[in-house]
DNA sequence: ACTTTCGCATGTGTCGTACTCATCGGCGGC
DNA sequence: GCCGCCGATGAGTACGACACATGCGAAAGT
């Protein structure tokens, strides 16, 4: 039996141990390499070994040239780690996605609306104008620019890191897969999009919870409409048999 | 500028690349390190330090003497082993992740109810008498296991892997910041949050997706309410100034 | 003929060394 | 007083060697 456990598994704990027993912060630096693997009693390589991987779970933050440092909050949600690498094999993937931002978008909306501060709320409407003269103007990237500025000031007004990083992993991993093929947005529903932010803003603005969920939930449901139609037109305009990315598995009880 | 990318890091984008490009599926065998370093046309330390940090995101399992394997969805549960030593480093942190369990458990028992299988309610009812046998018979480590399998369960019932991943993420963390000090779950709140489990999974055979989100709304803020409880008790039991893990900073628009 | 054991091939884990290169701070020249 | 060179620091990369876990097949023992 045994249950062999590597040297590399055992420093990563022993820093992390260090850290504590140091009492360093977010942003402190910790002892050198060479130095670590002094404390440690083992070589250098182990320790680098160890440093990657707490680095990794977003622990601790290696600069070329400078040290090593713990974390700050921000490192926590840095280097993807949920999503490090996805790509919709399948529509399914794809439904579920916005499922998923659905979900976290609504309860952002709920929350922002119950606590944003003055400034965060100057934050949302100046995104929400940015998004509106993107598309007044016709600048595409403009337009994308700010709707992910809106999206991103309301995560942060609902004042809750882990929320916050599910709705950016979400809009990255859509971006991810915007890239393969899907596009949406400044197309038809580009007008309504920025009428709906506008109507979730009003909402958050006013303190409505419910209502900014509602009208956060509406605005991902006829955005997903938008990428159904468009999904529709690809597969309308191949020829059977020559399809496109999706894979069309599990029938499931629609979204 | 230049924005320097460490080598290690493109290898380890350049493995999930490799991964998908020859299709490797949970538990298959990848490259040895040397063949990768060739493939990649870089050093084995390299590979070595992006093998780490993929194994750390628990995509990549190494075993000594056999070889690099891709993970099954279980090889994260090594990666929770020794990550066991995570302090939140602020009080809210903890608030924020109830909220956040709050939101993506009350969605998953929500879709849950409207998705899931009859194997997969077997699955949950299963899950839930382990957990009560663990109450049972005292054996803390068998309602530990239990609670968790039933929350994963229910997260799969959902059909939805993203939802999923947010549970299990969430939970993770929720079970780090356990080892430092807040323990809860086995105390006072136990023989409640067994019944609090069935009654879940009673809306959920229901198929009533309101009543399961309710159900799992009211089990997360019970569950919270424990943990205040011994966070009070743990600020009471230390003479000011030597305070413990707490520090305390913006008093927040409560939870 | 069956089982046990030994030894070898494979491949990860660990060590040491030498070097590249980004970063920073200080010293000297303009 | 400002600019730029210059050396020190410390992470990143490379190579080579060996330790040690694992698996498998062949040889030895019953």
């Amino acid at each position: 039996m045994s249950e062999y456990r590597p040297g590399y598994e055992v420093a990563a704990e022993q820093v992390l141990e260090l850290i504590v027993r140091l009492g360093l912060r977010p942003g402190d630096r910790l002892p050198t390499e060479n130095d670590l693997a002094r404390q440690l009693g083992t070589s250098r390589t182990v320790v680098r070994e160890a440093v990657k991987i707490l680095s990794a779970l977003g622990r601790v933050r290696a600069q070329k040239g400078r040290g090593l440092y713990v974390a700050d909050d921000e490192g926590m949600l840095g280097a993807g780690r949920w999503a490090s690498f996805f790509l919709p094999a399948d529509l399914d993937h794809v439904y579920m996605l916005f499922e998923f931002r659905r979900t976290q978008e609504m309860e952002t909306s709920r929350l922002a609306a119950c606590r944003a501060t003055p400034a965060e709320l100057r934050a949302i409407e100046e995104a929400a104008g940015r998004c509106r003269r993107g598309f007044e103007t016709g600048r595409e990237d403009l337009f994308n620019e700010g709707d992910d500025a809106f999206h991103t000031a309301i995560a942060t007004a609902s004042h809750n890191l882990f929320l916050r990083v599910a709705v950016r992993e979400a809009r990255r991993l859509q971006a991810q897969s915007n890239l393969i093929g899907l596009r949406g947005s400044v197309g038809g529903h580009a007008a309504q999009a920025v009428e709906e932010h506008e109507a979730i803003y009003q909402a958050i603005r006013a303190g409505d919870p419910e209502a900014a969920a509602r009208a956060a939930a509406l605005h991902i449901d006829n955005t997903l409409d938008d990428y159904r139609r468009e999904i529709q037109q690809r597969l309308f305009s191949h020829p059977a048999g020559d399809r496109p990315i999706v894979s069309g598995s599990s029938a499931r009880p629609t979204l």
